[in-house]
DNA sequence: TAGTGCATGTAATGCGTTACATGATTTC
DNA sequence: GAAATCATGTAACGCATTACATGCACTA
């Protein structure tokens, strides 16, 4: 087992699930994984050097036209090292939710404004909600079942922020009015 | 308005609930906000220096014995920069939760290994849960309105997850079984 | 022919953790 | 007298974003 960090598992693990290029390894996260993890080109290819060298995936060039193009696919050792990492339990994760801190200091704030913030916290869960309905209502080939399952879970997350929100601005206001 | 980044908003944000040196945001912050906004002292102790050079912060030496311990108090300049950020829309938060995408690489796992995978989240909040029941019956002053409500967010989103997997250990479980 | 998409990459900068280093005071 | 707690800080490293730079191919 190499020491390797999480971006490097998103780079093998969608080389698993059909990416060939950095330019595909990206579109992919972001139609599919940037809400639970994201990742940009400075980190991309950078890593897919690294595992070439570690010998983890395989690139080769394969140009389409007269276009560059390298297209890569896991080596064997890099299909064990994914497997191995999966099999292995995941820590907890680290929020960073800016919109929770705000609202973790709204006593030094007005009640209206602070209610503001709950509100701007559900509007910001209800677009996510509607984006996510809409890739789960895109037509073409089905996803895999636990990719579906993480789609559902963003789904299920969103409605649940949306719906404390809307519990949380009831309460706040009934407060405010007695 | 000062060009500020997330930490230095925890620090003012801690100044106005009551701490005063660098150890003590660091301890509040372990209590109260790690879970969504976690902060170091190699992160605390030059941001302090940043905001008294800034002017949003005073700092001044109080040592307790022998002691070295520097005491730090908001600026009405600090106060209003404060105010001024929760007064702001927050951003969308990028969750980083390597559990999800385990998980959403599980299509390439044995069943029963991703199973695993899925009781390892549930156990990973139940614990967490566990331990913020705990926090909330801890006797002591009550916490502000707006702290409390975080501490409820906390228990809601763990209760939601645990909630989440268990429904999902069943379906898998069924298909396996069909 | 202009715009969009495909494709690859680097450099600067900033954010954050970890490990290290030090030392006084209080409590058992 | 040992251990825990109070308290402050730095240095090295790693991770990630952003902005920049380049250029081909297809389509409207």
């Amino acid at each position: 087992m190499e020491d390797l960090n999480g971006t490097a598992y998103v780079v093998l693990g969608m080389l698993g699930l059909g990416a060939r290029t950095g330019y595909d390894v990206k579109n992919i996260v972001d139609k599919s994984a940037r809400f639970f993890w994201a990742a940009s080109y400075g980190q991309i290819y950078p890593e897919l050097r690294r595992l070439e060298q570690a010998g983890l995936v395989e690139g080769r060039s394969a140009p389409s036209g007269g276009r560059k193009r390298r297209e890569f696919q896991l080596t064997e050792k890099g299909r064990e090292e994914l497997l191995g990492w999966l099999a292995q339990p995941a820590q907890m994760p680290e929020l960073r939710d800016e919109s929770l801190l705000k609202l973790f200091f709204s006593d030094a704030l007005p009640r209206e404004q602070a209610l503001e913030q709950l509100r701007a916290r559900r509007e910001g869960h209800e677009e996510f909600l509607a984006f996510l309905r809409m890739v789960q209502a895109e037509p073409g080939g089905e996803d895999p079942p636990f990719v579906d399952l993480i789609l559902r879970y963003g789904i299920a997350y969103a409605e649940f922020n949306v719906e404390w929100c809307k519990r949380e601005e009831k309460r706040l206001s009934r407060k405010a009015a007695a």
